[in-house]
DNA sequence: GACACCATAAACAGAT
DNA sequence: AATCTGTTTATGGTGT
């Protein structure tokens, strides 16, 4: 929410002067209050652990939704929605679909790329199927709860088993709704709507949340209840043989909360062997549902004074019927459950550390890059994609060495080779969100749709440049590429159009070349890719590494570092041939790595690899000299092609209006 | 709070 | 004269 805070208030300039009207205040839609369901007045006390079972589902289910959604609209915010005692009829009523506003806002905000919003679409449409189905399995249930007990006021052995039937076959239909949801929230976590605070959790933890619960395990003990405790109560409890509706405070229950092999008793096998077998040593006989005492089979937690008791308690309460049959089963799923997260996340980790490694050790390519580059999706830093157009960094990635050096020669323009320089974007996070894993999909995307593109002008401008086949466009040109590629900007044209020119006087990077047919702008990569050293200011030795070719300028010839660029620009060439959409992905490609770049330059510390072969595909113009001598060390700044070099242009305040002592 | 970056608006001038 | 192109300044929002 914070962030949709800030988007929001950005963009409100833009409504009010550009008429972009941006759809605000979906804020807090879940947090209306409501009348819990406590009309109930059933006097039958199964009636009414009935009613509690299903009430605690609910509130269970919604919780889960509103930790989702939640997350989804206001990470930061998430630890500050209470768990609120939502109306149970509001909440099976209302499924958490995102709306149209609501995707709106996050487009706005730039937080989902079009990819994963359709697949956050689908799967809350899948959850919403599964939520509906549960409500009137909810429904039916109780009503025929309601019509058994009307039936048998006095509540008979037969009524107890039809009830024990529907509570496990409600078991499972909630077990598989936990695990849709589940799953859904582990997409949400992979595609990163989720907060860093969801992803904090040990993978345990979060496994336990969200597929076992606390809260599921209590309505576990909540629909089981009846008949297990009734059973205990027969054969070891019987002084608790009337505290069915209530909340029991019972030992089961305190024990529940200070073992977490008791609140999960049905994933925590592993948990529970170590536990009990630690203990047992001292104490009890080894039993892998037996513990501190206590029953560990799910749902049971009868307290036994001695392993005899338990295990007495085991064959009788636990023999082989069709509850402990459908518990088993139950817990099969959850343990499968379990062990596709572990196996997800061990996957995780391992590329991670893979990915850390390699990247923080040697500057060689990596299967990563080479593996984005057939795909055509170019991030190195994501596992997801870049969007056609300037590209992401994540804070989280590491630059990823992109200069191949021993990638086979092959096709490489004649402008092309030329140096690479730092690579500095100016981009705050916001622009440089990753937003899609397919960059046709993203073109199609902004085509079509009137959202506005997450990168700034300059390098929307830049884009569209060096799309060109010439890399030079007219300002005409430029126009109609902003039109043609995004929706977004073919209206209040004066206003985009206005900035377009601004932009293109404003930053040295756009030089301005005059032609025969009249004046075109170029890119000037160098300049572009310089970003002044904010945060390694205080290193001047590292702002020279990053300033220079990765370190190499000082030190290497200039002919070493053509050689260099020239030798890195193949694979890309290469990729972007093997791709349908050439230009997109190339400069997809070279935006990747600029923000790789970028990202290495906020580093400091591993900015060595991300040299840009994009500059060198695309380097155009270049000041006659350099107006400030730490920004062009060397050949770098030497790289001159189809164009004359006169001109005029100085922009010295395109590093920061400072600069400009024009007055 | 200072600073950097960006977007937007607008004034202005020269060229077409 | 109108429009386009280009430059420059001012202002405000946002993030660091």
């Amino acid at each position: 929410m914070q962030e949709a805070g800030t988007a929001e208030a950005t963009s409100n300039g833009t409504v009010k002067q550009n008429g972009v009207v941006v759809e605000g205040g979906l804020r807090d839609i879940r947090s209306k209050s409501a009348t819990p369901s406590s009309d109930i007045t059933a006097t039958n006390l199964m009636t009414l652990q009935q009613q509690q079972a299903l009430q605690v589902a609910r509130q269970l289910l919604l919780k889960q939704q509103q930790q989702q959604s939640g997350a989804i609209k206001s990470p930061k915010n998430n630890e500050k929605q209470p768990a609120l005692q939502v109306p149970v009829s509001v909440a099976m009523m209302t499924p958490q679909v995102i709306t149209p506003q609501q995707m709106q806002q996050i487009l706005q905000q730039q937080v989902l790329s079009p990819q994963q919003l359709q697949i956050l679409l689908q799967q809350q449409q899948a959850l919403m199927l599964q939520q509906q189905q549960l409500q009137d399995f909810y429904k039916k249930q109780q009503e025929s709860l309601q019509l058994q007990l009307l039936q048998q006021q006095h509540g008979s052995k037969q009524h107890s088993k039809e009830v024990s039937a529907q509570q496990l076959a409600f078991q499972q239909q909630l077990l598989q709704v936990q695990q849709l949801q589940q799953q859904h929230l582990l997409s949400l976590q992979r595609q990163g709507l989720l907060s860093i605070q969801a992803n904090q959790n040990l993978p345990l933890h979060s496994l336990a949340q969200g597929v076992i619960p606390a809260e599921l395990q209590q309505l576990w003990k909540e629909v089981t209840g009846a008949h297990v405790k009734e059973e205990n109560s027969g054969s070891n409890n019987g002084h608790r043989g009337l505290d069915l509706s209530s909340a029991s405070p019972v030992p089961p229950k305190s024990s529940l909360l200070n073992q977490h092999a008791t609140t999960n008793g049905q994933y925590s096998s592993h948990a529970l062997k170590r536990e009990s077998s630690a203990l047992d040593e001292h104490t009890h006989h080894s039993h892998p549902l037996y513990a501190h005492g206590v029953c560990k089979w799910p749902g049971c937690e009868a307290v036994f004074e001695d392993f005899h008791s338990f295990l007495k308690h085991l064959n009788n309460e636990h023999a082989l019927d069709d509850r402990s049959t459908a518990q088993c089963r139950v817990q099969m799923q959850v343990v499968q459950q379990l062990e596709l997260q572990l196996a997800k996340d061990k996957e995780r980790l391992q590329a991670m550390m893979t990915h850390l490694h390699v990247k923080s050790t040697e500057p060689k390519p990596t299967p990563q890059p080479l593996n984005l580059v057939s795909n055509a999706t170019l991030s190195k830093t994501a596992p997801g994609a870049s969007p056609p157009l300037s590209l992401p960094q994540t804070p989280t990635t590491p630059t990823t060495p992109l200069t191949p050096l021993s990638q086979a020669h092959s096709v490489i323009t004649p402008t092309s080779l030329h140096s690479v320089g730092p690579i500095r974007r100016r981009y705050s996070d916001k622009y440089n969100m990753p937003i899609s894993p397919d960059i046709g999909q993203n073109k199609e995307f902004y085509m079509n749709t009137d959202v506005r593109p997450p990168f700034t002008y300059a390098s929307l401008i830049r884009q569209a440049i060096l799309e060109s086949p010439e890399k030079q466009l007219t300002l005409n040109e430029i126009y109609n590429w902003f039109t043609r590629m995004f929706a977004y900007f073919r209206r209040n044209a004066a206003t985009w159009k206005n900035a377009v020119r601004h932009n293109l006087s404003l930053h040295k990077c756009f030089v301005r070349v005059e032609n025969v047919k009249g004046a075109v702008w170029t890119v000037d990569e160098i300049e572009f890719q310089k970003r002044r050293p904010q945060k390694i200011s205080g290193s001047p030795a590292l702002v020279k590494n990053i300033q220079t070719s990765l370190g190499y300028g000082p030190v290497l010839p200039a002919s070493f570092q053509a050689s260099m660029a020239e030798n890195s620009i193949p694979l890309y060439t290469t990729a972007s041939i093997g791709s349908p959409t050439l230009n997109s992905l190339a400069s997809a490609i070279r935006e990747e790595m600029n923000g790789a770049m970028d990202h290495g330059n906020s580093n400091g510390s591993d900015s060595s690899p991300g040299r840009s072969p994009l500059s060198a595909m695309h380097h155009i113009s270049v000041k006659e000299e350099p107006l400030d001598p730490e920004e062009h060390e060397g050949p770098l700044s030497l790289v001159t092609a189809n164009h004359s070099p006169d001109f005029d242009h100085h922009r010295d305040y395109e590093d920061d209006h400072g600069n400009e002592d024009m007055l």
